[in-house]
DNA sequence: TCTATTTGCGCAAACGTTTGCAGAGACGGT
DNA sequence: ACCGTCTCTGCAAACGTTTGCGCAAATAGA
């Protein structure tokens, strides 16, 4: 239709100058003009079908409204839940996000921090930082504010927001204990990720505080968290030299893939071998069986994301917590039972 | 750390003018300029850090790389691929996308378009319209480009990627007619939704096609897409008068919930009623019992959206389809088996 | 009534680009 | 040697806002 319709022709319809007609829209400025004025510019803009440009505002006040975020992959169902909760406060004060993948690829996630820095967010919640990740660390971002989303990174001054992975893994690793199981593997995530060390770091200091053996090749690493790695882990434990009645999984979507390799070799899960998961994705509780995981809050490690994010966006010199810690719980459901008892007499034997 | 660095600091820098700056970092321009400037240039810039303000080039040339995507809901597991298929062709143009959760909600979808436009997105994937949708068929976006995908609004005029749905549904019904089923009901989805009417027509057809009897109560509609009004309407079905032996869904998470509700009133699906879903969201495969669905083409629908919106941006002129129909085809599962030999009876006598 | 203060508005610059236009010099053709 | 053409670069305006400053009128204070 029509071309857009500006502060210009408002101004002209309305007799007054267009800087006039700036400060009736905005509501601060809004105080040193007339109430009469204000009236006539207000009811003009609505007329006209008038949209303020935030193009031309954000390159005059250097703020555009908008904030990216950084996810590895969005097909990943933990994040969804997440955005909602980013939104859910991002939105209400104004702020519009654009969304990018980054695969869990550096390069890629360095370019696109460029290219969000480039469309002038005005902050940037990362969910996809790798342990050691320059183009964050390096505050190339100049001073455009970021937290990070459910990992984090080593070195000190990113904000972060994550949850109690420690006390998580150690909740399902006693949960296996307490069901009978001593010979438990871990499937662990990258050691390039935040939540793959920690969660494998919990994984042995837990086992250690149970007085539980970790055999050479108990602990498989995985490269990406995917069923595929999660498949290829739990086929390297089954035909490895240990036997093992139980999988503690870093991550859901490797507890999918373990549960098909299970199936794929003819065992059973979990009579031949009990597997937990991590984050609670949905759709869990209809599988068969069902997952026995650690709930993660998705939607609120978003929320606080966000929260935090907005204080640094608008108060720069305000002092935020490094780092802030949501609370995790285990949710129990079918895929954990007591060990066969071959497996068990196996144990005394040992 | 230190402030954008600019065209102008470039010029300065390189004792060129601004102007010559700009053109020797477009690749357009550039063969204006000499070999030697080019050179010049860029290593200056790149030296010194240069981002161009993609603010200021979108004031000064009305494109701002931007194209806004609107969804009822990021969190229903059907979108993200598309988002995937979308990026894949947008994102090696140069677009960055702008993400914005409708919740199924007219006004909020209203609201959500004011603000894409008034980031200035230089075109719009919406998989977030009703049949009927004023502040999109009203071309309120002015001469931005939108597209519809996975869903299509009735009025002529916004060129739709969807699916063949009409044979999906046709294809499982038909399934469910070959295992034997002659009371089959339809949980439908809603009547505002391009999908829900043309499902809900399909099914309508194809049972007359096969002289299957429809009693008044056999097609329960829903307001929303989710296992909540699933559970509900099978709830009705199973509660009402007819007696039937299969559900047909008009979505996965509709078939998810009634499940839910047969598993909740102690009917085993599919022994005593099969279900079909559409969509084959993932995840589905390993659910108890797998759903036998329409899979439709994720990635491929959110592919040719940005295809053709790409080519509405770029040649505004250009003639592109109205409708573009994706293949579907059904995947068998095991939540469809033969009716229980009782109910085969009670068709007998009917 | 005269000065001091406040109120309401206009002026113009600035944000960082892009781009039509024009000018200067180089160069080739006659 | 002259003219026309080409190549390269600079100039300045424009995109739509915001905002510091200043001025005039209105108001208050004496």
């Amino acid at each position: 239709m029509a071309r857009q319709v500006t502060l210009k022709d408002i101004a002209r319809e309305t007799g007054v100058h267009v800087s006039t007609v700036s400060r009736a829209l905005d509501s601060n400025a809004r105080r040193s003009i007339s109430a009469e004025v204000v009236e006539r510019v207000e009811t003009a803009a609505k007329n006209m079908g008038y949209r303020p440009n935030r193009l031309a505002s954000g390159l005059r006040t250097r703020r555009t409204m908008m904030v990216g975020i950084m996810l590895p992959d969005i097909t990943n169902s933990l994040f969804p839940p997440m955005i909602r909760g980013i939104e859910s406060v991002l939105e209400p004060a104004g702020y519009a996000s654009i969304l990018v993948n980054t695969d869990n690829d550096d390069r890629r996630e360095a370019r696109m921090l460029q290219m969000l820095l480039n469309h002038g967010v005005d902050g940037i919640i990362d969910a996809a930082p790798s342990r050691v990740d320059p183009s964050i660390e390096n505050r190339e971002a100049g001073d455009v504010p970021i937290v990070t989303a459910n990992r984090r990174v080593d070195a000190a001054g990113v904000p972060a927001v994550i949850s109690d992975e420690a006390s998580g893994i150690a909740a399902a690793l006693r949960h296996l204990y307490d069901a009978g199981h001593r010979r438990i593997a871990h499937i662990a995530g990258s050691d390039a990720l935040s939540t793959g060390v920690t969660r494998r770091r919990a994984f042995e200091e837990t086992a250690r505080a149970l007085n539980l053996q970790l055999p050479e090749g108990a602990i498989v690493s995985t490269l990406r968290y995917d069923e595929g790695e999660g498949r290829r882990a739990a086929e390297a434990l089954i035909d490895g030299d240990g036997v093992y009645t139980a999988f503690l999984c870093a991550n859901d979507r490797l507890a999918l893939g373990a549960i098909e390799a299970l199936r794929d070799r003819g065992l059973n899960c979990p009579a031949d071998v009990s597997v937990t998961g991590f984050n609670d994705i949905p759709l869990l509780d209809h599988i068969s069986p069902g997952l026995t995981t650690v709930r993660i809050l998705k939607f609120e490690v978003g929320r606080f994301a966000a929260e935090l994010l907005l204080r640094m966006m608008l108060e720069p010199d305000s002092q935020v917590p490094s780092i802030t810690t949501l609370p995790v719980n285990l949710v129990i459901r079918e895929s954990v039972a007591a060990p066969r008892k071959a497996a068990r007499d196996a144990e005394k034997m040992a």
